[in-house]
RNA sequence: GGCGAGUUGGCGGAGUGGUGACGCAGCGGAUUGCAAAUCCGUGUACAGGAGUUCGAUUCUCCUACUCGCCUCCA
């Protein structure tokens, strides 16, 4: 039995975790708006609970849980990707808007899929998009107009605030304090400054569903609501996100929910993850230290050493994204793979087990795998005991796999190598000849350009070897 | 202005009321034609102040600084 304790962030406190049903385990993550690439803050909420996924998908076979229900919503109604449909419209493209937006937000879905597989994170078992829920939602609404929680003025329909009497304990907030500190303009239609939009009109550019209400939108909220009672009912285990999303997101989900479901409690469990930097500072465009999952993948940095990375540093806690991470990281994975591709794993080891149910502390559980890797070293170095060092070998890639890291989906980057054959047998000639004439001259000078080409060069007794190192680049090694 | 998080060695980053993880970098050694890689060894830290305590980096309070949210945002 093992026992996962997650922080709380209703609770602001570490709780012992126990699920609702144990046959049926349930967490939903809100997932991204589709209307770009991924930037690489997008990717820590997904490799944190992508972890905590795999972790309970563990725990649930040695407590005797039955399955885990795991969604992550898709929200394609949003004005970006209006405005992206509507300029490719006017520059000519065919179809109807909504066609339009159709094609962008599957573009992106599978961009998306495509950036998060090289994660090594798991699909949900469900990821529902916002247009496909929009039924559900005027459900919702309906039933919160009904009773009083929401009204409809000038086309909008608004939830008020003030009818749900735990709005803000999530984040910490009473609705005087916020209207104290506003500096948000206020619609003239809302009774409270803070009430916030469930439905909105369209006009003619942009996408509509008819509702009681007229032809209109969802607002952002309330599709998670919609998703997550469809999907997993007016109780749910641990519901997930980063930080930013506590308020006014989160906040809102919970009024609507309960409101509109008072018999269930909505998400036990809040986890919520710290933002990320780049190099000490906040990512944005105008810093221009703005990127994308993808742009890094096309530099080839591995998916996993980005995994890796986010792992190293706890969930709770401000990541900063450094060039030197990159590359730390990016020779210790290498290191992994050149030893243990190919291994078997057996179990994960305990101790990361425990590391992991411990408010997944991902840090601790990088730290253990150092420690195993060094014991397998060390093991193997001593001949006399080559069981020790197979059960070493498989725990250490049994537990790598528990972190999603070493995985064979994500090992393409370890086996699509340049081919260095030619050059090492031109630099093994190079250096016999030169252990016969004692001048190392042309051998240096080889070693020269490969070195600053990037390539890790290994010569010793047993032969010469060459390998990409992180910054390898093939084209400096033309004129070899 | 309101709410919240954080401040550990050169860097990253855990953890604990009482011999201060782990990694990277550094230094010394083995190895190497020289290196690289690898292995062995090794130094340095708990923002500042006050308090609780036999004893605090770990608990409490205050101060300083950093960051996030309050507006789309992971």
């Amino acid at each position: 039995m093992t026992q996962i304790r997650l922080r709380n962030s209703m609770t602001r406190k570490v709780e012992d975790f126990t699920p609702i049903d144990a046959q049926n385990v349930r967490m939903y993550l809100c997932g991204p708006t589709v209307y770009d690439r991924a930037h690489l803050g997008n990717a820590r909420p997904v490799v944190v609970f992508d972890v905590l996924y795999r972790l309970l998908r563990h725990v649930a076979k040695e407590n005797g849980w039955g399955k885990i229900t795991y969604v992550r919503n898709f929200t394609d109604v949003d004005d970006k990707i209006n405005a992206t449909a509507l300029a490719r419209q006017k520059a000519g493209a065919e179809g109807s808007l909504e066609d339009l937006i159709r094609a962008r937000t599957e573009e992106t879905i599978g961009w998306y899929h495509a950036d998060m597989d090289a994660l090594g994170a798991l699909r949900p078992t469900y990821e529902p998009r916002a247009t496909d829920y929009i039924g559900a939602m005027i459900a919702m609404i309906e039933k919160l107009v009904g009773e009083g929680h929401a009204y409809a003025a000038e086309g909008h329909v608004l939830f008020r605030v003030r009818s749900y009497q735990k709005y803000g304990a999530l984040s910490g907030r009473t609705v005087d304090d916020m209207i104290a500190g506003a500096r948000v303009e206020v619609a003239p239609f809302k009774e409270d400054p803070m009430d916030f939009v469930l439905w909105k009109p369209s006009d003619a550019n942009e996408p509509g569903w008819d509702s009681p209400w007229g032809r209109g939108r969802p607002g952002w909220h309330i599709e998670c609501s919609a998703m997550s009672y469809e999907l997993l009912g007016a109780s749910f285990d641990i519901h997930g996100g980063g930080i930013d999303l506590q308020f006014p997101h989160h906040e809102n989900e919970i009024a609507q929910s309960c409101c509109a479901h008072p018999e269930g409690s909505f998400a036990n469990y809040w986890v919520h993850n710290e933002m990320l930097q780049v190099e000490g500072k906040k990512m944005s465009k105008s810093l221009g230290n703005f990127f994308t999952v993808r742009d890094l993948l096309d530099q080839g940095v591995p998916g996993e050493v980005i995994r890796y990375i986010f792992l190293r540093t706890h969930y709770s806690k401000t990541m900063d994204w450094t060039d030197e991470k990159r590359r730390d990281a990016y020779n210790r994975l290498y290191r992994w793979r050149e030893e243990l591709t190919g291994v078997k794993p057996s179990k994960p080891d305990e101790k990361i087990i425990d590391a992991l149910a411990n408010d997944l502390n991902t840090s601790e559980a990088a730290r253990l795998l150092d420690v195993i890797f060094l014991q397998w070293m060390q093991s193997k170095s001593d001949v006399s005991s080559p069981r020790e060092t197979e059960a070493n070998e498989a725990k250490f890639v049994a537990s790598a796999h528990l972190l999603g890291l070493l995985l064979p989906t994500t090992g393409e980057w370890f086996s699509k190598q340049f081919d260095f054959g030619v050059l090492e047998n031109q630099l093994s000639e190079l250096r016999d000849t030169a252990m016969e004439t004692k001048d190392f001259s042309k051998l240096d000078a080889m070693k020269q350009v490969l070195v600053a080409a990037g390539v890790e060069v290994r010569m010793s007794k047993a032969g010469v070897e060459l390998l990409p190192g992180p910054d390898f680049d093939p084209a400096k090694l033309e004129g070899l």
